[in-house]
DNA sequence: CAAATCCTTCATTTTTTATTGAACTCTTTG
DNA sequence: CAAAGAGTTCAATAAAAAATGAAGGATTTG
């Protein structure tokens, strides 16, 4: 029975670690993150003591870029923490388990983002459909209403999407 | 001044509809549509009547496939209507301005089923946990309640999410 | 302080995804 | 009813995204 969805070096994981690498690699595709930021967040999120970068490379069978980079990634929205195991030389990651981390970070580097430089568009939009011929002129702005509707909807959603994710 | 995101062939937009166009090809890029599909959304969704295949495949200098798979798609999830036109055998579209199609067809294709997939894994991960050993077996249902959680989160929200979407 | 270890970076390669256009079907027209 | 037009499909190609691994920096060890 081979697991299609998780790279091919990877065996020695066991079923349950399995079942949340897919799951986890489901999930995050969704927000654009690469299989790889799934496979190690997932793997961290099952295993109960910190794992070092090496091993994570050997048991999901990625190489160290794509190890390093995604741990990198996944330290920047704060899914990931480092912690000292003494007596190792290594650097020792734990997944926090606060899943609205990914959430959050999607909201702030994704989603925000196109909103302001949609409203950036639609103020220019309104600008030069100004300059149209009464008829276009009217069909023009009647769609740039409902831009403008959208987005407020969507501005107005983010905050109570955050407060109902966080905590 | 090239407009970078556009194909390059595409000339003879103004600039409202090239400002509706990236504005359309960012956020259908972020449900995972691919660009063309934005293209001919934004076209569609600033053009005041309605546009036959061969129009949008000319100004925006994208090929018969693409053009007919775009439509397609965009037909499929209700986002493009086909009108008649008397007097001229194509077939020509309109923009349905109802945005929340989009969201709507996005939380029904991409989130529900991934959704009810990890149910199952949550099922399956249970089931392999109660046979570790008791510390582990602590530390694993800790973390599968918390994906339970999550899950919960995610499903209480979606019905509230359509509601304030649609309409 | 030289060698070893750990980690990052980034040019190259691989994989995945999107686009093209020729071949085909179905419909309309003269 | 043959020819032209409209539209779809899909194998081939191009473009975009992700993964690899060698080179190099930084730190630790003996």
């Amino acid at each position: 029975m081979p697991v299609k969805t998780l790279s091919p070096s990877a065996n020695s994981l066991n079923e349950i670690e399995i079942e949340a690498i897919e799951m986890f690699i489901n999930f995050l595709k969704l927000i654009g993150l690469p299989k790889s930021v799934g496979e190690i967040y997932g793997l961290l999120f099952v295993s109960s003591r910190p794992v070092p970068m090496d091993t994570l490379m050997e048991r999901l069978g990625i190489s160290m870029g794509a190890a390093s980079q995604g741990l990198k990634l996944l330290r920047s929205v704060g899914a990931v923490k480092v912690v000292y195991v003494p007596g190792d030389r290594r650097d020792h990651y734990v997944a926090d388990l606060e899943l609205s981390r990914f959430a959050t970070s999607f909201l702030r580097d994704e989603i925000k983002p196109r909103m302001e430089r949609a409203l950036q568009r639609i103020d220019r939009m309104e600008t030069l459909a100004d300059d149209l011929e009464p008829v276009e002129r009217k069909a023009a702005f009647e769609r740039i209403e409902r831009l403008k509707h959208w987005l407020e909807r969507g501005r107005k959603m983010m905050p109570w999407v955050l407060k109902f994710l966080v905590k």
